[in-house]
DNA sequence: TTGTTTCCCATGAATTCCCATGTTATCCCA
DNA sequence: TGGGATAACATGGGAATTCATGGGAAACAA
């Protein structure tokens, strides 16, 4: 599970450790790396190990072959998406499209978010934290965070 | 399940024992340690086990991969929460930002709520707790109404 | 060649791990 | 029931490891 934020250097060759709990995370999984693509949303990059790109395909294979939306979402993640292999400090090479999708100047901030993460520039992202925190606050109810989960008698909290 | 109120010292590693109460709870978990994240709600943290984050999880994951509202909630909760290893002794060393949140200084007391719990600095959760119980008094017939007890007196958990 | 990319090593800092100690709570037995 | 032994717990400090990062050499492409 990719969680928690943390900035880290991005070098002049575009180099940037992830952090070491987001490689716990996908290793051992088929690619010893991350795979990233911009945001069709905004100035960022998305990404999440190879498991969470199969899990897309398979929702995406349920829609029908010539739909609009469905070829309009291979091309925008499948068809930008760039497999990034962990050199032996944990690190990866940020391509130079990616770099300036996200507007990144030698800072990138890791972003987790469950089953994904994002990486922004950190002055992007601090001014789009403060915005998702007001909204969680306000429709938390929405979510039931507050109200009583479920209970699985003799389940581990 | 999270019960009772302890307080423990934090050191200047910021590490904390965590009540061996609350360690026993999330024993055998799928991860050795709590997850903690700032509240949005005021000076103090929220926190529990990997199985809580699941829960809130599954929830979100009801939502369309891009809805705004599910992606606000992601960033507000998974991307705040902290994943925090026990030492060999049952502590955890709470990050900075944390400590500076809940405006923790050499003392933190945790407060079990059932299927998670909270940490507050001593002084900040003796004033809440004044005025928590009076809201309790003020509204204990709202209590009755939206609370169905699941209860099964002398059942299990 | 020239520029780009990949791999490897070095370094400082931050974090984690491990051992030691005092105190409190629990257990056992008389 | 009382007292002593034992185990569990919270806490402190120091050592060892991991982590992020910088630089340079080797492989590759144009």
């Amino acid at each position: 599970m990719f969680l928690s934020t943390t900035s880290n250097g991005v070098d002049a060759k575009g180099r940037v450790s992830v952090p070491a709990d987001f490689r716990s995370v996908v290793r051992g999984g088929p690619f010893d790396g991350i795979i990233v693509w911009p945001s069709f949303d905004g100035p960022y990059l998305e990404g999440g190990g190879q498991a969470l790109l199969e899990r897309y395909q398979a929702l995406i294979e349920e829609m029908d072959p010539y739909d609009e939306a469905r070829i309009a979402f291979e091309r925008a993640i499948f068809g930008a998406a760039k497999p990034l292999a962990f050199d032996s400090n944990g690190r990866v090479t940020l391509p130079k499209e990616l770099i300036d999708h996200a507007q990144l100047d030698g800072k990138a901030t890791f972003v987790g978010l469950g089953s994904r993460f994002e990486i922004w520039s950190p002055a992007a992202y601090e001014a789009h934290k403060s915005s998702a925190q007001a909204f969680a606050k306000d429709n938390k109810r929405s979510l039931r965070l507050t109200s009583k989960p479920s209970f699985k008698p003799g389940g581990a909290a």
